[in-house]
DNA sequence: ATATTTTTGTTGCAATTGCAACAAAAGAAA
DNA sequence: TTTCTTTTGTTGCAATTGCAACAAAAATAT
């Protein structure tokens, strides 16, 4: 996986910038509204610290998270096409975004400071990585029995590597939600598999079993 | 919808510019495979003529297509997420293709031409682009009752104009398989829906009543 | 015009899933 | 520790869906 944390956040002196391309900064505190979907704005949001969500408000009031941000996550109208619902990003603790103008980044850079192609390639990661992980999303929900979406999901988050086990980063609720099946189901499936032999589960740990 | 057709490609003369990026262009015959995925490859392929279909087939050998590519569209790496499964790009036509050498593009240009930024612009279009539509298949996906799927396909199409009828563009099998449900299911639920009066159907064209 | 392929339409039945409801366990907060 | 909250575990039942199988209609090829 591709990485890009705080580190290079600062390797990018988006600061240095802000005369060629332009960036603005600002703070939020915990809870509060960043931005609302849906106008095609022309910016990008550039998480430099702190946790927000973007999250999703159908027309019945019920609220689902599409994607956490966390320091390094940039976000877009990409995900404005969530055509009837509203969609916003709110900040879970205190945060810092740079919000950078689309259009002017492309722009020959008048100083031509050294930055402005890394920040294009950096944009340019951040948003495969976000379409790879669409992507993923896109052939677990692809299948619709939950043992299938279960074991995409394993065989995804193994990728490359030759291991035969996963560990949850998170409780089996959040699992639920994310492969968008009901969590008793969910439960009832993984004591099937459990059942037959097809994985074994300790904890917050599944291990793929005669793989 | 944004449009990057036959006409924007000639714009971006990629041909002038093979000194400053490594550009090579390709012809293919219908039926030829021309690229398979999951080496994570720093290559970007743009479709100049012709048309290609991403592909899958999965480890029992059934073969569903992950994304149709017309003269503008692009395709890479993004889609090597299908962990355990083949990802292939074959040609339904004759068709031509540059294939982009990534990390090139982002070095500063040698000999300061004005399509290097054009070039990057354009792919970042079309990335996003990709983007915003694998959103919408989550979407779709992320509802598993037929009907909610059939709503979401229906309002994602109409997106932000006022209409209150689509025109599909192809047959009910192949809006089934986009859905991912069973065809025969489909054609029950939608019989249902106008049943109950929630759409009426033509042909090819869904209408939402009292909307 | 005729033959062939693809699409549409329909249905019974079995399998899978969501829902509701509850209790136990684990974790967090007071 | 004790209390409160979240997570996990379980189950019966109803609803939804996939599957299989078939016939009619439409589109395409010969």
């Amino acid at each position: 996986m591709l990485d890009h944390g705080q580190k290079k956040i600062k390797d990018l002196q988006l600061e240095v910038m802000s005369n060629c391309v332009n960036i603005k900064k600002k703070n939020f505190k915990k809870g509060e509204y960043i931005l609302s979907f849906g106008l095609r704005q022309k910016v990008i949001g550039f998480i430099l610290s702190g946790k927000a969500d973007i999250i999703r408000i159908t027309i019945d009031g019920e609220a689902s998270i599409i994607q956490k941000l966390t320091p390094g996550s940039i976000f877009n109208d990409a995900f404005s096409c969530f055509s009837q619902d509203s969609v916003f990003v709110i900040s879970k603790t205190d945060t810092e975004i740079f919000f950078i103008d689309y259009p002017i980044i492309f722009k020959n850079c008048p100083v031509k400071c050294p930055y402005h192609y890394h920040l294009i390639e950096h944009l340019l990661n951040l948003i495969t990585e976000n379409n790879i992980k669409a992507n993923e999303k896109i052939e677990i929900l692809t299948h619709n029995k939950i043992r299938d979406r279960i074991l995409a999901y394993i065989s995804i988050t193994i990728g490359t590597s030759n291991a035969t086990s996963i560990t949850l980063p998170y409780s089996f609720t959040e699992l639920a939600e994310y492969l968008c099946v009901d969590r008793s189901s969910l439960m009832r499936e993984l004591k099937k598999m459990e059942e037959e032999k097809i994985i074994k589960r300790e904890n917050k740990t599944l291990t793929l079993l005669n793989a």
